[in-house]
DNA sequence: GTTTCGATATCGACC
DNA sequence: GGTCGATGTCGAAAC
């Protein structure tokens, strides 16, 4: 680990080639323009920012607010740094598809390098919509008595369906899961999965579609009915509520 | 500015206080455990980590892979720093919905505060869907020949079209832009304009919907079909290609 | 590589 | 505050 306050542009560049080349977590703060193009092209203007360049080859550009950083680049681009006219430039790039961005520091406040250990195992997330879906699998009740599941990731030409059974009266139901409050796009996406399902089976017999989430929208409720889907509302588990 | 190189846990107690107080930007370099619980909950193992603290409520907690952040807390939360048990612990938190980020370091690194200086101008970006918008409105003919727009953003009781026009023919014509590759979500978007307009309009009269974007992906392209939807290939301005 | 869809999505605009 | 749709969305899993 090297840390320096308020170093000199050149001293700071030492520094990065050196923290880029052995593998290590490097920020910087000071003084500095941005400019990105690619996917999209921008500029921003001179300020403070934060810059944290990763070894899997991020660069994270962060002003005071917004949890977004205002520019960055995503895994897998090269960091290089360099002094042009007096500036201090950092650049990340990558091809396919082929984007820039450039980091030009007038003035720096600190620059430090940092040595990350391996990650002993990941983060470890509860209440996603898998959770949703082992509980309501262990727990088929939860929808309606007499519902029954037949399998999961259920394919069709739409897409893959998350739970697929039938009910008391042997109908076959298609279930859409999501952890949270749904609008319209979820109506349009469980009704592919009925539709796919209606050719696919060569059926006219009735396919029930019932979307499951803790609450519905006005104009996704507004959806459902015009298409005769259903609604069953269901918390994800695992949620001090 | 104060920054600290292997700061005592309680001295960089004292510096994020005071950063957090007096409105800067706080970032810390060291061995944590994580802990989140609202919406989701998840934990992390002990690791060296990057945490930086915004003085909008922002919380950040970045490992040394990934664009984004393993851990965070999003703007408008409270930040508060305390010793327990010989362990620093950072803790973020709002309410609506109630939800609490928890850093417990162990071990320090580097902490550092930085005085961030108003944002003069935004990022300005360029080659949005907006800026597609305009272009085509520019040029009509880009859809193709005849086309007259007549209306951005016409409300529908599912969601405003983004250009609503006539072709040459007098016919009603539903346009959805999209900036990138579009997926059967996009083509479920338009088809619920124009289903919308359908009954709006009280009209047996043809409504052309038409997807226009860099390109399609092949389920979507039979969504199209399926639906007697168009798609129009077009790149958004100001990008060199 | 492409495609598809979830996410503690985030963000901004509008109501 | 809720609702809706864009994002340089990101990320993972399936193919």
């Amino acid at each position: 680990m090297r840390s320096l306050e308020t170093p000199s542009l050149r001293t700071a560049m030492t520094l990065v080639t050196e923290g880029l080349r052995t593998g290590e977590l490097v920020t910087l703060f000071g003084c500095c323009r941005v400019e990105y193009d690619g996917r999209a092209a921008s500029t921003l203007g001179s300020g403070n920012r934060h810059v944290l360049l990763k070894p899997d080859g991020t660069a994270l550009v962060h002003t005071a607010t917004g949890q977004q950083p205002v520019n960055w680049q995503p895994p897998g681009c090269t960091h290089t740094v360099a002094m042009d006219e007096g500036a201090l430039v950092v650049t990340s790039e990558r091809e396919t598809p082929a984007e820039q961005l450039t980091i030009r520091f007038e003035s720096l406040e600190h620059v430090g390098s940092f040595q990350v250990t391996d990650e002993p195992e990941g983060v470890s997330v509860v209440g996603t919509e898998a959770d949703l879906s082992d509980h309501l699998l262990e727990n088929p009740s939860l929808l309606e008595s007499g519902f029954t599941p037949l399998a999961t990731e259920r394919e069709t030409t739409a897409g893959a369906i998350d739970i697929y059974g039938t009910d008391s009266e042997g109908r076959t139901v298609v279930v859409e899961l999501k952890r949270r409050r749904v609008g319209p796009d979820a109506v349009s996406q469980l009704r592919r999965y009925v539709d796919a399902l209606h050719r696919e089976l060569h059926t006219d017999a009735e396919i029930r579609g019932i979307l499951v989430a803790p609450s519905v929208t006005g104009r996704a409720t507004s959806l459902l009915e015009e298409h005769d889907l259903e609604f069953v509302a269901l918390e994800p588990p695992s949620r001090d509520v």
